[in-house]
DNA sequence: TTCCTCAGTGAGATCGTTCTCGCAACGTGC
DNA sequence: GCACGTTGCGAGAACGATCTCACTGAGGAA
């Protein structure tokens, strides 16, 4: 930049002025300084440009699973979005660590990131949420909510979309519906006891959901049988094993409700290996429509998500609250839509 | 920082060392400092810091498709390698726009990073790549390579991969081989004049699958027809119709080798939409092990890419370039693995 | 002419760190 | 007691940009 001035016979002032597009600079210096720049191979230096304005033009995205689809795709949306917007991404990778979290939200405060999108792992855990809102930066919530701060948030309605789904189910004929979650089975008794279609506050995706289940069940008059209820974790040996053991009980469920995409392909493969036939012996609806979902036979019937939308509209949010702060905070429920494919089956009236 | 060391009677610059842990301290007043930072709620800015140190502990990947489960492996790999290395990532998508790329690496070298990780989408297109080299700034390409420049690059051997697949379905029976790629037909030519078993430079993954095709018929003492090379371009529809195409004609390939994993799903639509019986009536074999491969009717037998090991190898160059600069640039091409599932028949001898 | 305004410019402060230097205090060896 | 290395610390430069302010000269109004 010092060459640039000093070839251009200006001060380096007026030559930052003329390249950065600020304060007053006639034409004819712009055009020298410009020549100048070009031939001295002028780059400049963000950073420096940062420390000054205060702007970095980056925000932060801290995700749970770089290679689950739903967050690729959100991921997707949000980058879209920002890039129009003249900003960068700056990723990590979680994998359900709620230390490796902080470590990392820690880090991207540390290099100044103008706002954060997060997917948090621990809704009770929000010290380094409330550290980087504190140092004015926004934080705008994906997927999940916390508990201790109100902080904006986009994803979708849980409890009605599971909810709805086993309306469906019911409508076609099921009575005898069981579902696989992500939740410890302890988490049931406070399951039944929810009212409200409003999700509470710190309520996680997979809990929401088991909650709809329960509340779609009762709403049509139907109890829920706790032996119809099984976590499946995180880890798809473990979510196998949970299918076969469901479809193996005595009076074994007429359908199945998954509530992800890796829970969907564990009990496909559980009812493929015990030899049930899907939808005629078992039918099966899963959470989120990856590209196989209708690949696989039967195709699989889905409540899809509109990933892109919620890393846009999460996008959305945190540049304008970037843009002039204020405003109360909101939560956003996007819409899912219930696919139908052909892994459900009608049974006729018992 | 400054009330740090005010509330620690001590001066900036001794506060600094001690939170900074470089230059000479007593442990008395780290101890001090420690504490009176805490209190003030001190974040270090590592904006400032990496002015002058140089180092930003940033590294910057582009790619093409964040959606396509390939690259999300990719860059799960390399964000985990330099997770351990104490770097984040910035990330950008290209969406194939070679406009949109350079402009990204540009942004990149402003805020910057202290190395690229790039698949770049015009192999002849590198004036960008050239700039972040002469900023001193390493760069590591993946999946692809290009023709001007001296780079370091990781991948895997399309030609090998491609040519064993085809040598694979000849010792099954198979004498009439499809080829759906992503290749303009007017490459065929230059294809066919290819002897080496080392990919050309700038050579795109397509096109050296589309080589290793030929070269695998024509060690078999078979002929390239003309008839089943295919482009299956970018979109699924053109692939779908490219594969229904081919599969329309008089003389029917008994064998259909798609070169990426869109293509593949494409190519399964189309022989299920002729009521086409895989692989009784059509034999599929396809690049890239999705999520999905083993799950549809038949599974799908592939070449799987070591994607994850792609992503982390490339990192570990590029950090290792980052920490001592100089070496000859190196091009890694990692093995693939055939993995033989359902999707293969055999044929009798005719 | 005189005064005022304002476009264009340069000098120097500034952002929040690290780095370079110099200085004082403290052994230690002779 | 003197020279010397080492430890601990502070003052100020440095990184590369922007921002503030004061200055000059041109143009217009009285």
């Amino acid at each position: 930049m010092i060459d640039v001035a000093r070839k251009a016979g200006v001060s380096r002032a007026t030559a930052a002025r003329a390249l950065g597009g600020y304060g007053r600079v006639s034409a004819a210096t712009i055009a020298v300084v410009r020549t100048a720049a070009e031939e001295v191979g002028y780059r400049p230096n963000e950073l420096a440009r940062s420390m000054i304005t205060g702007r970095t033009r980056t925000i932060g995205v801290v995700i749970s699973d770089i290679e689950n689809q739903f967050f690729t795709r959100v991921l997707r949306g949000a980058s879209d979005v920002v890039r129009d917007h003249g900003y960068d991404l700056l990723l990590a990778n979680t994998d359900e660590d709620a230390v490796a979290e902080r470590q990392m939200v820690r880090v991207m405060n540390g290099k100044q990131v103008e706002g954060l999108i997060v997917c948090p792992v621990d809704p009770d855990e929000v010290d380094h949420l409330a550290e980087t809102l504190s140092a004015g930066r926004p934080v705008v919530l994906i997927d999940r909510t916390v508990t201790a701060l109100q902080l904006d948030s986009v994803g979708v309605d849980n409890r009605r979309a599971t909810h709805d789904a086993v309306s469906r189910l019911i409508s076609r004929g099921h009575r005898r519906i069981g579902i696989i979650s992500g939740v410890q089975p302890r988490f049931l008794a406070r399951a039944l006891r929810q009212e409200s279609s409003e999700p509470a506050p710190g309520e996680t995706p997979s809990e929401g959901r088991l909650v709809g289940y329960c509340q779609g069940l009762r709403e049509a008059g139907l109890g829920v049988d706790e032996a119809l209820v099984v976590d499946g974790g995180f880890h798809s040996d473990q979510a196998r094993q949970a299918a076969r053991d469901l479809l193996s009980i005595p009076d074994r469920p007429t359908a199945l409700l998954t509530t992800d995409s890796l829970l969907t392909i564990s009990a496909l493969q559980a009812i493929r290996n015990l030899g049930l036939k899907c939808p005629q012996e078992v039918s099966l609806l899963g959470f989120d429509d990856a590209d196989w979902a209708s690949l696989v036979e039967p195709p699989i019937t889905v409540i899809s998500q509109p990933a892109y939308e919620i890393g846009a509209r999460a996008a959305e949010f945190l540049l304008a609250r970037i843009a002039d702060g204020g405003a109360a905070s909101q939560t956003v429920q996007l819409p899912t839509t219930l696919i139908e494919r052909g892994s459900v089956a009608t049974i006729g009236p018992a």
